[in-house]
DNA sequence: TCCATATTTCCATAATATTGGAAATATGGA
DNA sequence: TCCATATTTCCAATATTATGGAAATATGGA
């Protein structure tokens, strides 16, 4: 990943309600959501919503599929997982275990 | 984690010169660097400089301590591990391999 | 004390992002 | 075909942020 690949990233997730629809995203992933129903649960109108959307869409931290009159989002984990690399890369020059003492994200 | 200090943490490494400081003082933590010799790596102006250092800093994200008329930053790693952990959590409802294939942020 | 150096604050300019109402578009079902 | 619903685009007002020159502050050494 690019510096700048990792700025829009985190531009798009350095938003209350941006990160709130990734978030929401990341827990209904693999399946996604319709901006319907995460509309629905975050109490967020339409247009700001679609705005969002779009955003995160174009920081590649979603991705939409048409299907039917609905729009399907999903979360796109190989590129968070990507930008977590990035944030992290070359820690401690390397020396791993000095910054990261258990060295996994799910603990 | 709450959602607003992640908005912070996010929207401070959300800018090329931030991401740029970030990253240099991950790669040399947990000594740190000074204002100094980042701004020389990085090519900054200092006031440019001060005020991403600053605003890093607000986030948590970096430590300065003062060492006679130098000042030392370091990134606070517990701090970015936590936004990590913040990111992904609940990923997938809880069934882990399926967005993390490898689980591990070093890999 | 005085000076050189390290770092920060002040400030004005310029650029960028967020918001949601109203309207437009697209789709499937009756 | 016509309608109800899902989603997006348009737009203008508002708010927030980045930049770096000049000046201020702080520290140790001479």
């Amino acid at each position: 990943m690019e510096n700048k690949d990792a700025v829009n990233a985190l531009a798009a997730l350095a938003q209350e309600s941006r990160l709130a629809v990734f978030r929401l995203l990341v827990r209904f992933a693999p399946e996604g959501l319709t901006p319907g129903v995460i509309g629905e649960q975050l109490g967020l109108p339409a247009p700001t919503l679609s705005f969002h959307l779009k955003t995160l869409a174009q920081a590649g931290l979603v991705t939409a599929v048409q299907e039917g009159r609905f729009v399907r989002y999903r979360a796109e984990m190989p590129r968070i997982n990507g930008l977590i690399a990035f944030l992290t890369e070359d820690c401690c020059g390397g020396n791993l275990q000095l910054c990261t003492p258990k060295g996994n994200i799910n603990e």
